[in-house]
DNA sequence: GGGTTCAGTTTACAACCGTAATCGTATCGG
DNA sequence: CCGATACGATTACGGTTGTAAACTGAACCC
């Protein structure tokens, strides 16, 4: 289900951090004028709706945004998947820090704390799932 | 062990990718000069001398490299360890892409097929150890 | 001791990022 | 019909990054 070939972004392009706030407001619900998504990441981060404005733009540059026209605005929807994004991003993080593999990632976070005790028991079923 | 209060970086200035590289050779091997440098990465990057400088130069300037006079030249060494940056950036990610949980990067990981056997075997005995 | 060499420092410069203000124009209310 | 609005597009601007050349001063070799 998706994810398997779908490159996403032409050509590579990479999506900032910013971008990536209003990806997460469209991936919530899609699609929504400019003016909805300045409302929707209004909580988070503190942007004039020009600032907003101006990362929709970049992100339909990107290729990573769809526009269709509403009358005199545009409505905007994301072109990739959040799982594809998501995936790509752990995975440069895997192979970057960890040089590919996942186990040492695991570690780190044990180690740190980052891993509550929720996390372990769904792991551990995850893992089951795997095994089989 | 380390990473209990060590912060790193003054101030929270952040190493981007090039400078990463830098790090990652200092951390196998250090001090170094800026040839010796140059030249342990010289495997991964297509770098001239003059760029491994000016990184080494960015990163003494943002706290994270230390220099040390050897007759005309200096020797760097790292300022911050690499288990803290390591776990800095992986908290970083599961924080922007998984609300600070672990277990859902795991499930991504193992859906994309990052997990190898060995990591599911690895990360398996990690849990057991956990739970004790 | 004067040129060559080597090392760090300064300067460069385009692309990208965060953050916006401004501009131009289509529309809507009166 | 006209001014106020609401939009997208254009322009802005300082900071960071990637990549490197030019500059400068010290050390070393004839």
């Amino acid at each position: 289900m998706g994810g398997a070939k779908a490159k996403g972004l032409l050509g590579g392009e990479r999506i900032s951090e910013a971008e990536h706030a209003v990806m997460e407001a469209l991936w919530v619900r899609a699609p929504m004028s400019a003016a909805e998504v300045g409302e929707a990441v209004g909580g988070q981060r503190d942007w004039s709706l020009a600032t907003v404005k101006t990362l929709l733009s970049r992100l339909v540059a990107k290729g990573a945004l769809a526009t269709e026209a509403d009358g005199r605005r545009f409505l905007y929807t994301p072109l990739i998947e959040r799982a594809d994004y998501v995936g790509g991003e752990s995975r440069r993080l895997v192979d970057r820090l960890f040089g590919g593999r996942a186990a040492p990632l695991f570690a780190h976070l044990a180690e740190s704390e980052a891993l509550s005790a929720e996390d372990i028991a769904e792991i551990e079923s995850l893992l089951q799932e795997l095994k089989q």
